[in-house]
Parts: structure tokens; C-alpha cells; sequence
DNA sequence: ACGGTTCCGGAAGCACGTTCCGCTTCCGCG
DNA sequence: CGCGGAAGCGGAACGTGCTTCCGGAACCGT
């Protein structure tokens, strides 16, 4: 059932080359750049971007979960080292920096491209754990009340963050602030 | 300063064509249909597409404006040839089947096109009066609470029916429907 | 070192938006 | 009525981007 052959070492290698690619080609001119310009900046073709991802939408969806997993990997780390108040306001803060390069990627879940069908499941297979465990922590130490679930933390974050019509600039940091002082008891 | 040249018949006729062709192409196959699909439907050249809608955008900027004029233009004419409380129910039927296609739109708005930016504009100025004065007929007939303004009510519709992740089919239809049974007094 | 398998590169194919320009159609005027 | 020029039309051609294809290079177990 597992997979008995092996992954060739250049294969793994300029898998992860276009990854590391895509992300900053992406975060510079957006996710609809061109996929040419990934392949050049990892230095290879793009026959190999299609090898390992069919299609483009795979490779925007491959950024994705990996800026989820970098974000929900912080969790951890910052509550090994802040005391549980401190670790949740940067774990958000954190979060919040993360949904700011997702400007037109709202759009893109919406497309109806089947590669962006597990996206929002994963979105919260990740985020719903690392946040609970923060606000567990907070509660367990008084600092914040208890009644607030991670699932409607994150909802509300992610709505303020990836406003609608005309909004302001930093909207966003400001609505955030809000909610976090109203988590403190 | 005015135009005192007349516009040629045929160039009316096309125009016309155009921007019915383009409601049934866009109704079947989405906002993102080829114009070609739509100067085939219409009968004409590419050509004359761009002749009268200079880009893709314009088009489907057309398309959805006269798409808001026979919505709001439905509202005095059910105005007149109902009682206040059924007139109201059936126009917010009809709001529900407009904004029902217009699934991609939504991100076809925040795509930072020009020809969207005035759009929203364009929305509330005819949605907001036909709306008002409906509420206000039902008001006035005692038949509707008088707390409920007009744009609350047209964006909580709006809201409900371009919802985001994974949603029911008929969630639009069923909210409403609360939403309108709250109104009741 | 060898052979089969896996992978790579980039040119070619395709789909779409948009432009361009020679030809057609309209219509005001004589 | 019919003429002439302006207004409008059609669709081939171009630019750009995604995706496919396949000859050959790179890898790795033996």
C-alpha cells in the first residue's frame, strides 16, 4: 500500500526549490504571476513545475498549506517561550501576518478549482489545535476568560482581515487589537 | 458640448444584441465565458464587442448593471399590484434570484479592475430607494417592524446569499426567510 | 561501469483578450 | 434618387499565459 520507490534526490530537490520559489515569487507580484517566472526563479523548466504540479492552481495550493503549517508550527514554539498572555498575542499577531498575503487568494478558493477543495478543511485541521491549545493555556492561567472557542476567534479574525468593499488600510490590525482586549479578563 | 451626432441604427441594434447575448452566455457558462462565445451568441464580430465595451470588464460591468435596473425597476411595479407586506416578500424573492447569479462576481469586485469601482455605488443607489420604499409602504400598513433600515436589511441579504465556505444549497432561500419572518410584526 | 528508470528542459500547442485595418453599411444632402 | 464620406463591422493576427510532449540527461541498484 505504501509507496516502495524511492524519491530521487534532484526530484526532491527541485521540489522543494519550487516551493521556496513559488512563495517568494508569489508574495512579490501576487499569485497570479506567471508560472514561468517560478520556474526561472528556481532555475529550472517548467515542464519539471508541471511534473510536480499538474496543474498551476496545485502549486498555489501547495504555498498555501505550507504558509499554514509555518503558522501553526509557531504555536508551539511560542508557548514553550512566553508566558501564556504574551504567547497568544504574538501567536496572533503572527496569524494576522499571515492572512495579509492572502489578498486575492479569498478569490481563488471561490474559483471552483477542485485543487482549492481541501484548503479550507485544512485551514482549520491546523489553526483549530495551535489556537485551542494558546487559549487553554491563557484560561488555565487566568489571563484571558473562557468563553470564546477558537473556531469563532478564528472565524472573526479571518473575516476582518480579508474585508469586503471599501476599507481602510490597517483595518485589520485594528479590529484585531480590539478583539484580543476583549479576550483579557 | 453635447453629441448632436446621432447614433447609427445598426450600431443601436448591435449594442442591444450584445448585452443580451452576453446576460444568456454569462447566466450558462459564468462570468468567465470567452467574448468570442459572446459575439457568436450575438451574431457579430469580436470586433464590434470591443467597439462598444473597449474591454472585457465593461462588458460584464454592463451586463450586471442592467441586471440591477430590472431588479429595482421590479420594485414600484409589484408596488402597485400588491398589498405593502406581499409586495415586499416577492421583491425580496426576486433580490434573492438576482443575487442568486451571481456567484463569481463577488470576486470579480475585489479583482481591482476600474470597471468594478463603481459598481458598489451603482448597487446601493438603485437597491437602496426601491428597498425604502417598500419598507416604508409596509410600515406605514402597520405590517412590518420600522427599526429594520433599508441597507441593514440589503446587506444581511447579500451576506447570506454570497456566503463563503462550505455551504448548503438552499441556505440562501431559508435565511431569508428568517430574516423576513423577523420583519413581521 | 552499465542499464533501466526517473526526471528534466524548453519548444510547441492551445485558449483568450485585445488590436488593427480594409471593407461594408448607413444616412444627410443635393 | 443616388452619392459621398463618416460610422461601424468582421475576423485575421498578435501577445501572453497555461499546459503538453518527448528526446535526452541524471540518478542509482547491481
Amino acid at each position: 500500500m505504501s509507496t516502495p520507490r524511492r524519491v530521487r534526490a534532484d526530484a526532491r530537490r527541485n521540489s522543494d526549490a519550487l516551493l521556496e520559489a513559488a512563495t517568494e515569487v508569489f508574495a512579490t507580484a501576487g499569485v497570479d504571476a506567471p508560472v514561468r517566472d517560478v520556474a526561472a526563479r528556481a532555475g529550472v523548466g517548467v515542464g519539471t513545475v508541471y511534473r510536480h504540479y499538474p496543474k498551476r492552481s496545485d502549486l498555489v495550493a501547495a504555498v498555501f498549506r505550507h504558509q499554514v503549517d509555518a503558522c501553526a508550527d509557531a504555536a508551539p514554539v511560542l508557548a514553550a517561550s512566553h508566558p501564556p498572555a504574551e504567547a497568544l498575542d504574538r501567536w496572533l499577531a503572527r496569524f494576522v501576518e499571515f492572512l495579509a498575503t492572502k489578498r486575492g487568494l479569498a478569490a481563488a478558493l471561490h474559483s471552483g478549482d477542485p485543487a482549492f477543495d481541501a484548503l479550507p478543511a485544512y485551514f482549520d485541521a491546523r489553526f483549530r489545535p495551535a489556537l485551542t491549545s494558546l487559549l487553554e493555556a491563557a484560561v488555565a492561567a487566568g489571563e484571558v476568560r473562557d468563553d470564546v472557542p477558537a473556531v469563532d476567534l478564528l472565524h472573526a479574525v479571518a473575516h476582518l482581515c480579508l474585508p469586503a468593499e471599501g476599507v481602510l488600510p490597517d483595518h485589520a490590525r485594528r479590529m484585531t487589537g480590539l478583539l484580543v482586549d476583549g479576550l483579557r479578563l
